[in-house]
RNA sequence: GCCGGGGUGGCGGAAUUGGCAGACGCACCGGACUUAAAAUCCGGCGGACUUAGUCCUUGUGGGUUCGAGUCCCACUCCCGGCACCA
């Protein structure tokens, strides 16, 4: 273990360097102190929407107020403040808000085990993560931080609830909820060990609740496109495989039960093709036909079989490996296009919440339905004929497509046309229609937990439910709850907060005890950030308009489905309001890879968190920055590895010295020569200008260092040999460098330009453009090759035509010999880099 | 099982999209400076061999091509997501 403490601990030597000329040492601590508060003083990086350059939005995923801000945070908020450092410097009206989620469990768990209000331990917390952000030296505009706890912030979430409600897209009904019997209160996921509560051992059961959804399957097609935005491909295919989208046909089976109104049986298929072949009915446990239906003699094995599904969780359930299991209910539906009648079971691996809750079993043709017939001795009748079929026994489902056979008219059709062909049939007859589906289940947002956004619900005896009225807003969580460790919502315990009068016809009336997902909250925080002071609307409209959508918006690819699918909603129904008149939040979005430790996620529970502080006080912010762009690809990630940041560290010590040592005249050379040394110099600056620009553009943040660090070792080398070039080109260049550094090293770079007589402040400097023709090489190094290997290197112009190259080539002395005697049959030029014989 | 990403020196990683494999660093080795150490500076650093050179080398096997880390086919291992969605 205690070669931990040391993995976690930065090498100590690297903190004491002397020069051999007189410079001061450079001193991070110092310089980095001096320079945040300048900065913060003159409000150098304070935003405002008056500006007359264009706007450029970069958002970082706000952090969660764990409490610590650890490596893994500065992956995400350093790169990108980078970025956005390079887009204030190329002229853009840069926006790079800071804030806090601030809602959530771990609040909670902390008050029921350490005594601590929720509201005290997450305010303890962004004071703390405040403190370590100013330390990153980004240009966060304090004074658009946003906190989604604070009443002034989740009014608006309530707004925006209350909004939602209006246009019908907020809603009750029942939802399965992990219930605790003996604690008597519902569950969230992680904390169902095995099926069984973690805090008692009890058997956990499924039971239903009501509780409030937000209709988000109203946009599940359009939540499918990412029309118009930059997103990477992964993301995107996430988001459509969340959605989940098929189309096929919904059928109706005949239901003739003495005593039961319902004369028909639904169910949705993408194989209407295999209709013939359908054996049996299943439908889900829960299905509100199983009572009725279900005959006397079965009525206690049905019911055992239902309280049973019921016990298991919903993860059990829907676990693939599991064998199917049902129950025969004692009743039959017709199969109405060959008039069969078939046994109705119900089995849980059918989901209520899916498609109709009932399927028809097909068991030669469909994997699950197999298994199942085979368990319970059902007919199996092949419907499709595999290619080569003996009309035998199938020995597994046969999913491919086929021809027809045993289905009626439909016999000898290709099955993919029998698809469409039984579809019509069954439209033709009002048997059945075409129909979608959608995988994607409305948004469950109530949450039976004390801290989060209350929703501002009341329930009447009289009117039912009732919207808190707009001018109420907040309904303010109450301070004094108890925080007995039931896991249920104190507010159901406050009297206070409970008992209130109906705002339509006063009388008594309970409110909504439930809180809102914190989901809900981070749906909208990077609307509040345009307009943090707004305090007669969510947003100012106006403000909103000039900064969203989000230019670049970056984060963890955790986030892909769930905040991500969120907030795009959110947008897509506001706009349907009228309120915002965009219909995506973010234009470009970009994941960063993860900080592994120990082939491990960081996490406080695993005891393996990095923090950034030691290494920021022993070898500066601006070393950590750029360490975490240069030890991998920014999409990467990867193992946390201290041992590369002395590179770093000693890379922005040698530019200290090399830029505050300065330039001599040295010994004077011919004008010749120092018109050489000048155009070199001034083609690798300009080089060097055109891989930072196109590396930052595309975030390749790792190689935009090393280009960094080779323009340096140039100057160094030039340096060298001092006089070889004039002083005023030698100035130029170190200049170059400085601003190029200024978005990764911006203290550095800004104390560095001072110390050089410049102006204060380099990052008012325009960013640095790159001239194509004085970055052209005037010569390069060809390859030759023979049959494809490499023989020889020549130097030649950048000039050279294809002839030369060729003839060049074939006369070297090296070449020759490879050639010999042998026959040049073809000869490939690639310009600028290479020539290749073919010969035999 | 399905979807997505990946496998390059001792290590992290480069490679203008089919054209010099190993940029830039770390670690290591040698040298200079020093009483000494650190720091700094200079040089070396994929492997093998018959060492001014030649051959081999990008997870494995095959293919396309003048030319493959890059494209195609098969396999394999690792990481992320979904996981009975009818």
């Amino acid at each position: 273990m205690g070669s931990k403490t040391q993995r976690l601990r930065p090498s100590a030597n690297l903190v004491t360097i002397t020069f051999s000329r007189m410079t001061a040492s450079y001193n991070p601590q110092e310089i980095e102190k001096k320079w945040q508060q300048r900065w913060a003083e003159d409000w150098l990086y304070g935003v405002s929407e008056t500006s007359a350059k264009p706007k450029w939005y970069a958002l970082t995923m706000f952090p969660y107020t764990s409490g610590d801000l650890h490596i893994g945070h500065w992956y995400a908020m350093a790169p990108s403040d980078v970025h956005a450092r390079f887009k204030r410097m190329q002229g853009y009206n840069v926006l790079h808000p800071m804030g806090f989620d601030a809602f959530g469990l771990p609040a909670e768990n902390a008050a029921i085990s350490r005594g601590i209000h929720p509201f005290v331990w997450t305010m303890q917390n962004v004071d703390n993560m405040r403190r370590q952000l100013k330390s990153i030296g980004a240009i966060y505009d304090w004074s658009r931080e946003v906190i989604t706890c604070l009443p002034d912030y989740y009014k608006w979430t309530q707004w925006f609830f209350l909004k939602l409600y209006e246009k019908g897209l907020a809603y009750r009904g029942k939802a399965q909820v992990n219930w605790c019997p003996r604690c008597q209160t519902v569950l969230a996921n992680e904390q169902v060990v095995d099926g069984f509560c973690e805090r008692c051992g009890a058997a956990v059961i499924r039971r239903d609740l009501e509780q409030w959804f937000f209709r988000i399957t109203k946009y599940a097609d359009e939540l499918m496109e990412h029309n118009g935005i930059d997103w990477p491909e992964r993301i995107k295919i996430m988001q459509r495989n969340w959605v989940g989208k098929s189309t096929g046909t919904e059928i109706s089976f005949a239901l003739d039960h003495p005593g039961v109104e319902e004369k028909e049986m639904r169910v949705f298929t993408t194989r209407p093709d295999t209709t013939f072949g359908v054996t049996f009915m299943v439908l889900a446990p829960e299905h509100p036909l199983v009572d009725k239906l279900t005959s006397p003699e079965k009525k206690a094995e049905v019911e055992e079989y239902v309280a049973r599904s019921r016990r298991q969780t919903e993860i059990e359930r829907l676990s693939a490996e599991r064998e199917k299991d049902g129950v025969f209910i004692g009743a039959y539906v017709t199969n109405r296009l060959n008039g069969e009648r078939v046994p109705i079971w119900i089995a849980d691996y059918v989901l209520l919440s899916y498609g109709t809750g009932a399927v028809m079993g097909v068991p030669a043709h469909d994997e699950r339905d197999f298994a199942f017939a085979q368990r319970y001795n059902l007919l199996i009748r092949v419907v499709v004929a595999p290619p080569g079929w003996q009309r035998g026994e199938l020995e597994e489902a046969y999913t491919e497509p086929g021809i027809m056979v045993n289905s009626g008219n439909f016999n000898g059709l290709p099955s993919q046309q029998g698809i469409e062909a039984v579809s019509d049939f069954l439209e033709e007859k009002g048997w059945g229609k075409r129909a979608v589906t959608y995988r994607l289940r409305d948004w469950l947002i109530s949450r039976q937990r004390y801290w989060g956004a209350p929703i501002p619900m009341i329930y009447c005896p009289n009117c039912g439910i009732v919207p808190v009225p707009e001018e109420d807003l907040p309904v303010l969580l109450p301070e004094d709850a108890e925080f007995k460790p039931t896991g249920e919502s104190p507010l159901k315990y406050h009297e206070q907060f409970v008992n209130t009068t109906c705002p339509r016809c006063s009388a008594p009336a309970k409110r909504e005890t439930d809180t809102m997902d914190t989901f809900m909250c981070s749906s909208w925080y990077f609307l509040r950030y345009a307009s943090p002071d707004c305090d007669n609307a969510a947003f100012d409209a106006e403000r909103v308009k000039y900064w969203l959508p989000v230019d670049l918006y970056t984060g963890g690819a955790e986030h892909a489905v769930m905040h991500l699918f969120y907030a795009r909603f959110f947008i897509k129904a506001l706009r349907d309001m009228g309120l915002v008149d965009f219909d995506e939040p973010f234009s470009r979005l970009f994941n960063q890879g993860v900080i592994i430790v120990e082939r491990q996620k960081m996490s406080k529970s695993r005891g393996n968190v990095i923090t950034p502080d030691e290494y920021v006080s022993e070898l500066g912010a601006d070393a950590v920055r750029a360490y975490l762009m240069f030890v991998a690809p920014w999409e990467q990630g990867g193992e946390w590895d201290d041992s590369g940041i002395s590179g770093i560290s000693r890379w922005l010590n040698r530019v200290w010295r090399l830029v505050l040592e300065g330039y001599d005249q040295g010994v004077e050379v011919s004008s010749e020569e120092k018109q050489k040394a000048q155009r070199a110099l001034s083609r690798i600056a300009h080089q060097t200008i055109r891989k930072v620009t196109q590396d930052l553009e595309k975030l390749r943040l790792n190689t935009m260092i090393a280009a960094l660090m080779e323009f340096t070792n140039y100057l160094a080398k030039v340096k060298k040999e001092e006089g070889a070039v004039s002083v005023s080109a030698w100035k130029e260049a170190s200049d170059t460098l400085l601003l190029l550094l200024a978005p990764t090293a911006p203290h550095l770079a800004e104390e560095l330009w001072q110390q050089t007589g410049h102006g204060y402040s380099i990052h008012n400097q325009s960013w640095p453009k790159w001239d194509e023709e004085l970055a052209k090489d005037e010569e390069l190094t060809l390859v030759v090759q023979v049959n494809g290997k490499l023989r020889d290197r020549m130097v030649v112009p950048a000039s050279i035509t294809e002839d030369e190259a060729k003839n060049t080539a074939l006369n070297r002395q090296r070449v020759k010999s490879y050639i010999g005697g042998k026959k040049v049959l073809k000869t490939i030029y690639v310009p600028g880099r290479l020539v290749n014989l073919v010969v035999r």
